[in-house]
DNA sequence: ATACATGTTGGAGC
DNA sequence: GGCTCCAACATGTA
């Protein structure tokens, strides 16, 4: 469910329920569900793969970690985290992390870090790289203070499209590698999301679940690498290690 | 059927 | 206090 471009269409698809008012919330959530009972729905946004649901006094902010999902007037048999009853309709939360958002959004979320907001300010993220030097380049992809939104496997795609290997250092790319980490953790990003709106993410997979390079046929690899050990695909041949 | 996976956090331990 | 590391969360899929 996760990474950036999966929460923009969860978004979208909650567009119906804007302006809608909350009837009844149910679900196994410890958060307080009565006081967004007559609510309305003011806006959807979003922050990266945090989904931010704005009602009249409060945001919702709904993050699927890993394994979350939701279904919009359906359900299933899994304990429900968080339900919302509209008069019309309802929505319907599982296994994802509920929060509520007391503080106005913009004091809490800098939008121009999200590779997916109009507002997404690439020299703002190079800034923040050339704080970390030492940084690999498959940690800094994670980091979501620079790219809000990307994901293990935009981390991927992103490094393979570059031709650059995860475990090269920040501070050892040429600039026009930094450039070009940059534009592609949002041009993928959109390329990610325009593919899973046509249920067509996976068969655009270059290395990402791989075994063989498309680029010059040669074995991809799988290691756990980086500070959260996270998978990493990549190819030795094509990818240019900056250690 | 056992292991692993698109992720983050909170607390233990140093 | 602050840093790092890891358990915990929890479900669908191969």
């Amino acid at each position: 469910m996760p990474e950036g471009p999966s929460i923009q269409l969860v978004k979208e698809n909650l567009l119906p329920f804007v302006g809608k008012k909350i009837i009844a919330a149910g679900g196994n959530s410890k958060i307080g569900k009565d006081r967004i009972i007559n609510q309305k729905i003011q806006s959807i946004q979003s922050w990266g793969k945090h989904l931010l649901i704005c009602l009249d006094s409060v945001t919702l902010r709904i993050h699927f970690l890993m394994f979350g999902t939701y279904l919009i007037n359906e359900r299933k048999s899994t304990p429900l985290r968080l339900s919302l009853r509209f008069k019309k309709g309802e929505v319907n939360f599982y296994t994802c992390s509920v929060q509520y958002i007391e503080e106005p959004l913009q004091e809490v979320y800098d939008f121009s870090a999200d590779v997916l907001n109009d507002s997404w300010d690439p020299r703002k993220a190079r800034q923040k790289l050339k704080k970390i030097p030492e940084t690999k380049v498959c940690d800094a992809l994670l980091d979501q203070q620079t790219f809000s939104g990307v994901g293990n496997i935009i981390k991927n795609e992103v490094l393979f499209r570059i031709k650059v290997h995860p475990e090269s250092r920040i501070g050892k790319l040429p600039p026009r590698l930094i450039s070009a980490l940059i534009k592609e953790a949002r041009n993928y990003s959109l390329d990610f999301l325009k593919w899973k709106r046509n249920f067509a993410l996976k068969k655009h997979y270059l290395v990402y679940t791989k075994k063989i390079c498309p680029r010059d046929k040669d074995h991809i690899h799988k290691e756990y690498l980086g500070i959260t050990k996270r998978r990493t695909f990549f190819c030795n041949t094509c990818q240019v290690l900056y250690p």
